[in-house]
DNA sequence: TTCTTGACTTGGACTTCGTCCATTGTAGGA
DNA sequence: TCCTACAATGGACGAAGTCCAAGTCAAGAA
């Protein structure tokens, strides 16, 4: 019973300074987008908040990168030891599916995950060292596609990835 | 001794009428881009011919799908009994580089390998079915991005991969 | 507050895709 | 015909991801 309680606040236990909800701003989050804007979202929605997927969100809110499942395990372990890698899998299939995250698989490699799915935008990767940004171009991507090269197709969607080098490898 | 012949010749052995060499174009072969041409570049190239590397060039050719290695290889042991899975990968990583076939990851699960890399294209995808139709859009797609969002990378190529419904799908 | 229950989590086995490497085979030039 | 550097083999390995049975717990009802 003990070991239940301690496995369900271990971010409290652990945090100096004793007592500090995990949803209060650190020096390290982000201002913009407050996590709670999302649990509040998907609170809304009827998921049932747990600890797990609260670190989950709160792993990807906290860093707008784009990271790997297995870095989201690792960074949600840091706060909940015990957290499986089938919940985060399980966690980040369900924010995608809610449309809250964008799974990218840009390099064939592992999937990540852009928690920047509320504002539509492309990638620029660096085929060297594998940094992602985000990129605002012009225009609507969808309207290059004219209706004789549909096929029939109904596009909902477009992925547009710009490839090169980054300031530093291109050094 | 036999053993080794049978097995650099397995394709014109299992021929019926015997003998036909395997560039020979057949029933089931497009009309256009003959193998011959790749073949002949690849030589010229430097490349040592054999078997294996010929097989895999004309399962690639011989069906303008984008086939994952794993197609790839089962297509290949049809000709060639005992090609290794190794091969066909170590094969189609030499196409990808000598820029002959283009490495496509369009849902995180296997690559897919298009031999059509000799002229730009794009693609369209079945979020369904994952059926991939090349498509040609108007206009530079590379030309969209302005500077200002190109934060000092050296952008060379864009992948701009369209999603959906194909029309089977969509019915 | 204490049930109750169905949704969630766990962890380990399993699958799929791909790479590595020591050994064996062979294409193509001398 | 012979050599040798390059290519193929196949089995082990590794990374990424999925599956599932058993245990746990969030949140609504009493």
């Amino acid at each position: 019973m003990d070991e239940v309680q301690v496995k369900n606040n271990v971010k409290v236990e652990v945090r100096a300074g004793g007592g500090a909800p995990a949803l209060l701003p650190s020096p390290n989050r982000k201002q913009v987008a407050p996590m709670s804007d999302l649990l509040e979202r998907l609170r809304a929605r009827g998921w049932r908040m747990t600890s797990q997927r609260r670190v989950v969100a709160e792993v990807l809110d906290g860093e707008h990168v784009h990271l790997t499942a297995d870095e989201v395990h690792a960074r949600a372990v840091e706060r909940l030891p015990e957290i499986a890698r089938a919940t985060v899998y399980n966690t980040l299939g369900e924010l995608v599916s809610l449309g809250e995250v964008v799974e990218l698989s840009t390099d064939g490699r592992a999937k990540r995950y852009d928690p920047n799915a509320r504002h539509a935008h492309q990638h620029l990767v660096c085929v060297e060292c594998g940094t992602i940004r985000d990129v605002h171009p012009d225009g609507d991507p969808l309207a290059v596609l004219p209706d004789s090269e549909r096929y029939g197709f109904t596009v909902s969607k477009v992925d547009v990835t710009y490839r090169g080098l980054c300031p530093n490898c291109s050094a």
